[in-house]
RNA sequence: CGCGGGAUGGAGCAGUCUGGCAGCUCGUUGGGCUCAUAACCCAAAGGUCGCAGGUUCAAAUCCUGCUCCCGCAACCA
């Protein structure tokens, strides 16, 4: 049987329309299940909406819909989002689906029961006209942070989540699984900032507000938010259900994939909560960063937040995810520019990798008929080192990847593209054709369409469209020289035929047009 | 002494865990090539690796102190 692997995005707050941040969580995620899917493991990917709450029932209000209308509006619009990202997500969860509150439901009597959860009063600054809590240093200037208007101090009965009882096993199991957190820095966060200080209990419940999961025993509570949505992770495979052999057959988690605004939520109350429940630990739980702009965090106020679908429909979408995932750091936070994009899009994907496909096309019509027979070896000076260095590469590319720093495993693969470029310079083909060097012209031609393809197998996972486009350029069908297996070696092609006349698969663009462009659009949402 | 991250040629970054001639992309300058998309390849200029001390044969990397920038600071996703 195939190994499993099961790979999460956060389930996301409906609030408003999806920008580019939300766009890249999704496409991580779904680049590393393809991923995983090419290495050969039975992989599932799930994705979803976090729809409770006081902030959903207020904007649906003002929408003059009723909360469920709303939400399911949205999870609509996202869907159309996915299929337009190609994002092959193998299941999708609503918070407000029965599937996943029935068993919310249970747990929290399971809970209750174990007496992990108790009775108590939780009190905060209440904004009336908002319906709802915040803390003191949310607030600014003593005053609402969303409306700005006074707020008073109020209780209510809620119940609590007892974490303290749970501490202890947390930081050990932390101390005894070096991977469960990445990147590491953000153990120690959790550690001094939340654990060290003293955790306090989590509110897991409200009375002020209908927008949630009724108790079961005391109806006028509904659940509030990290138990419900943290939760989605587990109801959404049948956990508690009559069918829970999704359930047995993916949990635990091999990755959630959050971004860092969500971090404690994830690395403290969720392990947690699955302690309680006496269930196995995702394996890893991977933090990344934000895509800022030039001035800082995306706003509408700023005028710079950028949706993906503009960007989609006039660049295409490899071209997309390859800027997204390039330019995001693995530790840190990325910088979206129009300008970086179009230099990305210009540089590393005409320049670089569809030239080399172009000039290789040309080459081996030209001086070969667009035939490639079979491997003859070292027959030239840099065919060895090539090879090695190609080799070295991938090996490179499955270590970075498998420790999710992407941006440096795209790295990896653009370094075989500028290796293959300089091959060419260095062997002149031109020159040996002149001299009638069949033997070397041979090796060097077989060389640049192995390099193609596998360059194209290395970014099948990211850049599917163009991974295919460019196999169908240099004429490789065989399914078994698209395999990742096929990577190693050198020697598997035999009598290829490439395609007569090469089709660029990405046109330069007006830099200056472009970025103006892109920035119109930023300014008119 | 709240916590975490960052500071590396003009710009953006890698390298720091595990010390060993300071590297990549873009930009600038000069050259090469003609298979290709004014592309591609080579070379040069440009850095006291935030500051000050320490350890060491050797420090961007380890230790100590400090400065500046960003984020977080608990129930808002």
């Amino acid at each position: 049987m195939k190994k499993t692997f099961y790979i999460t995005t956060p389930i996301y707050y409906p609030s408003g329309k999806f920008h580019i941040g939300t766009a890249y969580t999704t496409i991580l995620v779904d680049s590393l299940k393809r991923y995983k899917t090419l290495r050969g493991y039975d992989a599932y990917m799930l994705t979803g909406t976090d729809e409770h709450g006081q902030k959903i029932e207020n904007v649906a209000k003002e929408n003059n819909e009723s909360p469920k209308q709303y939400v399911d509006k949205i999870a609509k619009q996202a869907k159309e989002l996915w299929k337009k990202l190609e994002i092959e997500y193998d299941d999708y969860i609503q918070t407000t689906e029965e599937r996943h509150e029935k068993v919310v439901q249970k747990i929290f009597e399971k809970f209750l029961k174990q007496g992990d959860i108790y009775k108590g009063e939780y009190e905060g600054w209440y904004c009336e006209p908002c319906e709802s809590y915040f803390t003191e240093t949310q607030l600014i200037d003593n005053k609402c942070p969303d409306c700005g208007r006074e707020v008073k101090k109020m209780k209510e009965e809620s119940y609590f989540f007892n974490m303290n009882k749970y501490i202890d096993r947390l930081l050990k199991y932390y101390d005894e699984h070096p991977n469960f957190i990445k990147p590491d820095y953000r153990k120690e966060e959790m550690i001094n900032n939340f654990i060290k200080p003293g955790l306090e209990d989590l509110c897991v419940t409200r009375t002020s507000f209908d927008w949630g999961i009724k108790v079961l025993s005391d109806p006028k509570h509904v659940i509030y938010v990290w138990l419900d949505a943290l939760a989605n992770y587990i109801t959404a495979l049948g956990y508690m259900s009559e069918d829970d052999s999704l359930f047995k057959k993916y949990w635990p988690a091999n990755v959630h994939v959050v971004a860092k605004d969500i971090a404690r939520f994830h690395l403290i109350y969720w392990p947690i909560f699955l302690m309680a429940l006496d269930l196995p630990l995702p394996e890893t739980i991977y933090v990344h960063n934000f895509i800022m702009m030039k001035d800082g965090k995306m706003s509408k106020s700023k005028g710079n937040v950028i949706y993906p679908e503009i960007l989609v429909d006039r660049y295409g979408l490899d071209a997309i995810k390859y800027a997204l995932l390039r330019e995001m750091p693995y530790s840190q936070d990325g910088v979206f520019s129009p300008e970086s994009f179009i230099e990305r899009y210009n540089f590393d994907l005409c320049n670089d990798l569809s030239n080399l496909l172009n000039r290789t096309i040309s080459m081996v019509n030209k001086y070969l008929n667009g035939n490639i027979e079979k491997y003859t070896g070292f027959v030239n000076n840099y065919d060895e080192e090539v090879e090695k260095f190609c080799l070295e590469q991938i090996n490179l590319f499955e270590k970075k990847i498998d420790n999710f720093e992407i941006a440096n495993a795209l790295k990896e693969i653009w370094s075989i593209v500028s290796r293959t470029n300089k091959y060419i310079d260095e062997t002149s083909p031109w020159v040996l054709s002149k001299n009638g060097q069949e033997d070397e012209l041979k090796s060097v031609m077989y060389h640049l369409v192995e390099n193609l393809r596998k360059i194209a197998i290395l970014i099948y996972p990211f850049m599917k469209d163009t991974s295919i486009n460019i196999m169908n350029q240099i004429g490789i069908t065989d399914e078994k020289l698209k395999s990742w297996d096929s990577l190693y070696k050198y020697d598997l092609l035999n009598n290829i035929k490439v395609i007569e006349k090469g089709e660029p698969i990405f046109m330069r663009l007006d830099y200056d047009k472009e970025v103006e462009y892109i920035k119109n659009a930023m300014k008119n949402n």
